[in-house]
DNA sequence: ATATAAAGTGAATTCATATTCATTTTCTGA
DNA sequence: TCAGAAAATGAATATGAATTCACTTTATAT
């Protein structure tokens, strides 16, 4: 007869690839790609080795999956900020203010978005990932100039200007201990002063 | 009797040690660091592996003085490019300009310097390279607020953004193939502009 | 209850590089 | 020209991490 998984072990296996999943995001988003080898994401996933290969058929597939998957949700919390905001200048300080928010709890992962990885593979999804992030903010911004409210510019490479100065003026902060909540507020309106001066006005 | 080098063969030593180093970056130039292994840079300068033990305690140690030499180079041209400007305004634009216009030439480099390397010790360097290039930008920005040429900033952050900013925008462009040096000036010219907008202007 | 299929295990294997070291070659001083 | 000191060599070794696989455990169907 046809073996059959009840849904019970079905749900317990999908939870597995999950868990295996988010055992990877975080250890990545604690201590970078370096901390993330496959007998960690095992031992934190609460499996062997060998059964993560169950689930993945390399390394290189399984972070791929990782990055695509917090990347999608980073543009969800993007739109979702975007489409709070009033006009075009309020759009970009808020989609600005929520990466920038989020980068600084999750330094590491943010890192992993503009690291040199392992793997061709990751290399390659990385690049995509950077590219979805630009292409919210080439939106936005292409839409400010239609409407009269942003100069004209090179939308393109204003949005790699966006994104590139809050991940660098992010990670810069990474290595200096403490005085990091208590400044966070301060460092975050810079930056959104940063970006919205840059797109805004043209000298 | 008491060995002595001769001044000739002291200058083949120290030639030798050159030109490991400058096979190393070349190395990284063409094909980041993944391309760099000892193997490679042995045989690039001419001499077998063992040999780049006789000048470099490891592999980590020498794309740290890679990297410093680079970074240090790069510094220069900077300081060369802003000694020219008139104001402010126009000391950051030559100061991006230069940078741009640097990694352009030689992405792969550029790239290197906010890439995530394999050692804990290059890391360490790269950090370091990249404080010394917002330590330009910063001293350049703070000085423009002092002469009442740039709005009341914080000076820290938007060096931070200079860098990140055009240093994503550059990044993108590595991807593209070909059409690079059609749009080469207008790319530098954008990211400039984008640059002195946002740190000259506030909304 | 038993047989079979799937899932899980983790030690062994493979693979890619950095590093070492016994040996050879080249240099220096008498 | 020769002995001893450096320097150069590159095959052998060490390291570290991904991947496999022979075996054990668990789940499903009769």
């Amino acid at each position: 007869m046809a073996f059959k998984r009840s849904p019970l072990m079905e749900d317990r296996l999908a939870n597995n690839r999950q868990r295996i999943l988010q055992s990877a995001r975080s250890l990545v988003a604690s201590g970078g790609f370096r901390a993330a080898q496959m007998g960690a994401v095992a031992a934190e996933a609460g499996l062997s080795t060998g059964s993560i290969y169950r689930y993945f058929p390399s390394k290189a597939e399984l972070f791929v999956e990782v990055l695509n998957q917090a990347a999608a949700h980073e543009v969800e919390v993007l739109d979702a900020a975007i489409a709070q905001g009033s006009d075009a200048h309020d759009c970009l300080r808020r989609a600005v203010a929520a990466f920038a928010q989020r980068a600084f709890d999750g330094p590491f992962l943010a890192y992993a978005f503009i690291a040199e990885p392992a793997e061709p593979e990751v290399d390659a999804a990385r690049i995509a990932v950077r590219r979805m992030f630009g292409t919210v903010f080439h939106k936005l911004i292409r839409r400010g100039i239609r409407r009269g409210e942003f100069p004209q510019q090179n939308a393109g490479i204003a949005a790699a200007c966006v994104v590139g100065a809050f991940t660098e003026a992010l990670i810069g902060p990474i290595g200096a201990t403490g005085k990091r909540n208590l400044q966070r507020e301060a460092i975050v309106e810079s930056i959104c002063d940063f970006c919205v001066s840059a797109v805004g006005n043209k000298a």
